[in-house]
DNA sequence: AATTATAGTGAACAAAAGGTCACTTGTCAA
DNA sequence: TTGACAAGTGACCTTTTGTTCACTATAATT
């Protein structure tokens, strides 16, 4: 009689919902996965949609944690050396936490169903990271490590080509590796081309 | 007593898996929406599954057809101007053509299910772009177009943000005005950074 | 004109889905 | 000790699902 089945319940679904989708995944294989009967998700919650829907608010939330409070830590990097190990440890923790994988994967699946998860797979995905490296990049450019140019428009072209990569992982894991060294190779390039000597 | 039913159901395959996904999808409703009852489906295919590979098959066959002959009249622009209105029009065409869009949608929903959707997600969202722009841009080079540089690298660098973009405009259609804005601003920046003036 | 293949219908079916409910069991408070 | 409550079970219900099949109607073939 385990107090945090509630909890439990919730990391089956998102694991289930990022391999199978919504629809994909039925409530008995659920239950199943946790060790027990279906009739019993429902002491917990009052149906599949509502799993979703907790699901969904949690997902909500952490994102708010990570990424919301914008100024939550943000080391600015003092040499273009160190933007890139920063940049490294950061595709490093979102490649390989499985958490954020499966966040990933069931926001991709989702994302034409339910208005909520269309929204923060754009913030996932694109808005997120774009913002996080503009910030990065604008201070990066008063301290005259990066040429003068458009943040916004650098952080662009500096998340979207990693964004697609990290979905790279998500799509063949066996190829992260490859993945890996193509952004490596790609945030040093892109050092060349836009920082300062 | 039409002869292109079959044809029809996988047009009307492709758009209800576009949108609900193939589990989400129902053989009742796809043959409702062709004005027939179910068990006329079975008439011109096997099962479900059959819709779904025989789709695959006619993705993959489209593809090949686009993107695999990949000489098949390859217009090396002849300026830098000519490079930004080219990749607007292909860019255009991208977003606006339904079976083009519905395509990436049903990639982008059986990416993890299907391993053939798998490759040719991949190939969709990556190395067909990139590998396309990879051609261009080292014909301009040898042009003397744009500043000598490895070629794949700055295709990557330019085919992901247009890429991001056009997932954005699947994703959010009415915001696809904003995101075409984005591609122009995007493109002519990396004009601006890598031609030669 | 007779026949045959093709396209489509409607009823029926078995399996799987989400969900309910009466019941048991273990835990904690009074 | 007792009572209340939360957690879990198993049987059951309803709907929906993919699929089959005997049958009809039309178009093409002999």
């Amino acid at each position: 009689m385990a107090k945090d089945t509630k909890e439990r319940i919730l990391m089956a679904a998102l694991d289930m919902f990022s391999k199978k989708g919504y629809e994909g995944t039925n409530i008995r294989e659920l239950a199943a996965s946790l060790g027990l009967v279906k009739s019993g998700i429902y002491k917990h919650y009052e149906s599949k949609k509502d799993i979703w829907n907790s699901l969904l608010d949690r997902m909500i939330a952490y994102y708010g944690e990570r990424f919301g409070s914008v100024e939550h830590i943000l080391p600015v990097p003092d040499s273009l050396e160190d933007f890139f190990s920063m940049t490294m440890r950061m595709v490093n923790l979102t490649i390989h936490v499985e958490q954020i994988v499966k966040t990933r994967k069931v926001l991709t699946l989702e994302q034409y169903q339910d208005e909520r998860a269309r929204d923060l797979a754009t913030k996932h995905f694109l808005t997120g990271l774009t913002e996080m490296f503009g910030r990065i990049l604008s201070r990066m450019m008063e301290k005259g490590l990066i040429s003068r140019d458009d943040p916004e428009m650098l952080a662009f072209a500096y998340a979207t080509p990693i964004s697609a990569l990290i979905h790279l992982c998500d799509r063949e894991p066996e190829n992260t590796e490859d993945a890996i060294r193509k952004i490596e190779a790609f945030s040093r390039h892109f050092i060349v081309t836009y920082g300062v000597k």
